[in-house]
DNA sequence: GAGTTAATGAACCAAACGGTACATAATTCG
DNA sequence: CGAATTATGTACCGTTTGGTTCATTAACTC
């Protein structure tokens, strides 16, 4: 008898299982932990309550599982940046820029963060795995600043995180805070020519300290 | 008959209403708007629930209080910033480090601009008068910025708004985001050396950008 | 194709939560 | 003082919410 495709399948765990997650990520995304409710998340999906726990066990259990998702992505797509050919000072802005780039694309993402830091990063601190997830950015950066010291063209009182976290910082602030700083300011940070601005400004930013004096 | 002298009253309407914003504040700041809890509040207090209502009228609004009340703070805050008979470049350098200061001296402050922006501002547009509250701010780093550009130190392609906001998108990010940026790359960035490290960073990267070339 | 297991759905439940009704005591004011 | 007003506490209520019970069906195994 021929068995049906995967996709065919009226009943698919790993297709019922993604669904929730990719479901309850835009849901804590836009509500919070406490906010986001597990009626909400299953009424959005084509499955019922009952799966989030027959998958989860509960909706602190989804929650971290939308986290270390989240955080698994974001994993990928600092790794994916390659800037090695390039001199220091353009290898240093393209970072940055890809990173703003990334941030901007994935506002949920930002919008989780802001929601675990909210939490004091309580819920982050059980998924052991996650622990040295900022090494690879960092060792990244590591590379480039050590081509940029020996080469006399960068400063040598910062070192990897120092830069990623201005880079992270910045970047961050564009999605996380939009709200109220567009809010208090009247300036739509997420309108396209804002944004161009806004990576350049970047980009003179981290290259100017890095390069002073 | 001799009144009793306010404070030693029992029946105090300003110190209950002000009792219940400040415990508010610090319940919203840690739990969210929704993770926050109207029984804890008022548990917390010397008072009961039913003032919640009787002040205030029901959650919302006391959370709309907690942020009007916050805002004005940090307004008064940033209007007593004084660098007027400096150098542009000093002077932007102290204003970086002041308001580093300032975000440091008050979490709560930043963790309840968190919460307010992933509820997408929502609440903030409806306290009328908090609108061009930026305005003081922005204001404040025009002078300077004028006096840099006119003494030929500062570059011309940025603009006050520009500068504010690097600077407080780095503030912020010390502050909002030390739980999952110190769990993921084990730096306590609220330790005092590592913060004055990061307050010297903020004004050298800031002057660095301004007087680039 | 019979038996076993994985997956799913509908209805239900107890606790938590925001909010209120009602009573009452402290304060003010004529 | 005595009436009117302001402030406060207790007990309670209806709804929402995370979680569960029980039954059932699709899919896989041999």
């Amino acid at each position: 008898m021929a068995r049906l495709a995967p996709s065919e399948r009226i009943r698919d765990a790993d297709r019922t299982r993604a669904e929730l997650l990719a479901v309850a990520t835009e849901v804590f995304a836009t509500h919070g932990y406490s906010g986001a409710r597990v009626d909400e998340i299953a009424e959005r999906t084509s499955t019922t309550k009952r799966m989030i726990y027959y998958y989860f066990g509960g909706k602190e259990q989804l929650y971290l599982a939308v986290l270390e998702a989240a955080y698994r992505n974001i994993r990928e797509a600092e790794q994916s940046i390659n800037a090695g050919d390039l001199p220091p000072a353009d290898a240093v802005r393209r970072i940055a820029e890809l990173t703003f780039d990334h941030h901007h694309a994935h506002p949920e993402f930002i919008r989780l963060v802001s929601v675990e830091n909210i939490h004091q990063a309580e819920h982050l601190q059980q998924v052991e795995h996650l622990r040295d997830l900022g090494a690879p950015a960092a060792s990244l950066l590591e590379d480039v600043l050590a081509r940029g010291r020996e080469a006399g063209a960068f400063r040598t009182d910062v070192d990897a995180i120092d830069v990623h976290m201005l880079i992270s910082a910045y970047c961050v602030f564009q999605v996380a805070n939009s709200a109220t700083f567009g809010f208090l300011f009247g300036r739509d940070m997420l309108a396209d020519d804002v944004r161009r601005r806004h990576r350049a400004i970047l980009g003179d930013a981290v290259v100017a300290w890095l390069t002073a004096r």
